[in-house]
DNA sequence: CACTTACTGGAGCGATCGCTCCAGTATTTC
DNA sequence: GAAATACTGGAGCGATCGCTCCAGTAAGTG
């Protein structure tokens, strides 16, 4: 029999893959345990809470991993506006075998700010956490203080924004636009002021 | 007795706002009719097509309506840059005696790319207006066709991301980020470059 | 071995889903 | 006034929702 561990993860990676997709409230029941090949009495025994319990989960699970790449790819950089273009070809690729990007957190924090608060605060954690990342990126560059809390808000939204219209569109092009508006925005060393 | 028009209009106008507020899967029925005043019968009479084609009206009448307000600012400010933070004060007042600002059509077009082409579609569309007018706006300010369209879809981005944050955070200063941003961004007369 | 704990599979519940259908009422047309 | 049309209200349908409950099985413990 396959344990506990496993069965656990694979009910938050399915959940986190589907609310990439199409969000909390379109995700069934049905289809998560038809997708992650869990049991429904193994769902209620690792989540008593629910479906409401696993969303939650799968939330910090994806902006915990979300994290670790922008991380990664900001550290990496010379300078935080690299690291946030590079961060974006790494999400414009392939994540995690499917064909689309997509912010992880978008669709459900879109669709439940009134209905279901809890979720709405899961995502705001990891936006806050991610523009974090951007801004502490942006102090070690010199920036000062305020500036830098304001530009990695706008840098965020634009990555957001970009990931959004590339999913609704299909259009990768929106990535690679959004990678130039970056450079420009948090003022790439190397690159043309204008 | 009320006719036609007004019963057809409001079904219209609340979807587009419980489509901004939740997107069209969590949108039930029950509290479409509630919140509307309209029954059953008339639903299905002015849409036979149900729910999904009637939020497909909502949403083409959300970005109709979006689009005047775009336009309406692009052409009363003395730049593409200054007509974007027009809008972007515009969107962040109370739009429809709403506290809480956000894109209409966003919630629903990142739940349904796969679930529902058609809505998907629709959604695509209306991106695809707002970004042509930018690309317009800056193309009259002399910028060359592929650079205008090109900022046009980084900048709708940015309006667009913030709008999310705003949404989600539940805080407007993401608004005044992107302003500024999409000043530096589009090149504003006036501003220092950087 | 007996006993406890951890976990799984599935039957079944009440509630709600979107929707169909149709009788009833208002409005228009002649 | 009569007939045709436009629109509304509501009962009720099958399907699906998230969830509870519990018998059954595997793993851990003495």
């Amino acid at each position: 029999m396959v344990r506990d561990r496993d069965t656990r993860a694979d009910l938050v990676q399915t959940m986190a893959w589907l609310l990439r997709d199409q969000g909390f409230t379109a995700t069934g029941r049905a289809q998560l345990l038809g997708e992650s090949g869990v049991s429904n009495g193994s769902l209620y025994h690792h989540f008593p809470g629910g479906m409401e319990q696993l969303a939650e989960a799968a939330l910090e699970a994806s902006g915990e991993a979300v994290a670790g790449a922008l991380r990664e790819a900001l550290e990496g950089a010379p300078s935080a506006a690299l690291g946030v273009t590079q961060f974006l070809d790494v999400a414009a690729g392939p994540v995690g075998g499917e064909p689309c990007p997509g912010c992880p957190v978008a669709p459900t924090a879109l669709e439940s700010p009134i209905i279901n608060p809890r979720l709405r605060a899961a995502a705001a954690r990891c936006f806050e956490q991610w523009e974090g990342l951007i801004a502490a990126r942006l102090r070690t560059d010199g920036w000062p203080e305020e500036a830098a809390a304001e530009t990695a808000s706008a840098a965020l939204a634009l990555v957001e924004g970009a990931l959004l219209l590339a999913r609704v569109s299909g259009q990768l092009s929106h990535l690679v636009n959004a990678k130039r508006a970056a450079l420009s925005l948090l003022g790439a060393p190397g690159v043309a002021g204008n």
